[in-house]
DNA sequence: ACTAAAACTTAGCCAAGACTTATTTTATAC
DNA sequence: GTATAAAATAAGTCTTGGCTAAGTTTTAGT
């Protein structure tokens, strides 16, 4: 029994032509997606941070873990990891400060969750989908599409 | 030493009542976006393999490696997962099918992505990014942007 | 000042998703 | 029809990011 080779001439075989991207662009689109993600717990996490600090003084454990809706242990480890990539300091049983890095990579990533966010209010969405979508679309936001909805939002605001 | 306690009279404190969501509020939200993340390997595999088998008769192992970017022993493991799941069936050596599970969860997968990606395009972003940015986004659009999005694209395409 | 509660750490478990190296099976080409 | 190449699997490693249970340190309250 062959194993119904690209090559039989089966009824599916018609479909050889179906514009498909090559095998290393699509490569390409995928782990750029990959990379993004490894990003993604770092920024949530600065941001969250840099939050805390701003609106309660400091940033605590327990704070960043009930918010992010994880258990302790598991946000510990991965503070433990913010510190060694050079986000954050901290020393054990104190809170947790921001690095220069940190700050810089923390108001960025806020920026663009706002530019996000206010793009889909301005396009209608519905605020708890807005806040909802714009933490997910946040890390998957080329600068290029940033700036067209960030020019949206202005065109949208200025129409009221 | 004391533990930079909230209740300091530090400088920081004056920033409290700085908007944050409540705790619960926003551990919602992560705690959504991290439900979503688990859907994305399996809906990004069934797209693929229901495009492979589209255009060329069947989705061989080694094809959707090389077009995810990623090892066979990799995708192996994976496309395992998805068979325990009920996405795909498979025989040892023989290429992979879609259930009828996968098959529906290809095409909304599709359709969702082909939304987002036109959307971009309508927008104004160069399709280089449109593609990028659609199959990182795509995972992360709630049913009612979904809506806003392909109402957008309809509004623009009839203006031309 | 001491005790109880809260916060944090440590240790250990698990699954997903990436890798390499080696082996087995299938397909191809002569 | 057999040798070689290609495809798939197997085995083992690593990191991330989740968990629980147990122990330690700090803070808070009386």
């Amino acid at each position: 029994m062959p194993y119904f080779s690209r090559f039989s001439i089966g009824v599916r075989t018609i479909s050889i032509g179906n514009t498909l991207p090559s095998a290393d662009e699509q490569a390409a689109l995928f782990s750029h997606v990959r990379e993004a993600h490894k990003y993604e717990a770092i920024e949530d996490y600065v941001e969250l941070i840099d939050d805390l600090i701003n609106a309660t003084g400091e940033a605590r454990l327990v704070d960043i873990a009930n918010r992010m809706g994880i258990t302790q242990p598991t946000a510990s480890k991965t503070i433990a990891r913010l510190q060694r990539e050079g986000y954050v300091t901290s020393e054990p049983y104190r809170s947790i400060f921001l690095t220069d890095k940190g700050k810089k990579t923390a108001e960025s990533s806020r920026e663009r969750h706002e530019i996000v966010y206010r793009f889909l209010m301005a396009l209608g969405v519905q605020e708890e989908n807005a806040r909802r979508d714009s933490e997910g679309m946040e890390h998957h936001v080329s600068d290029e599409t940033l700036a067209v909805f960030e020019r949206f939002t202005a065109t949208q605001s200025s129409k009221q």
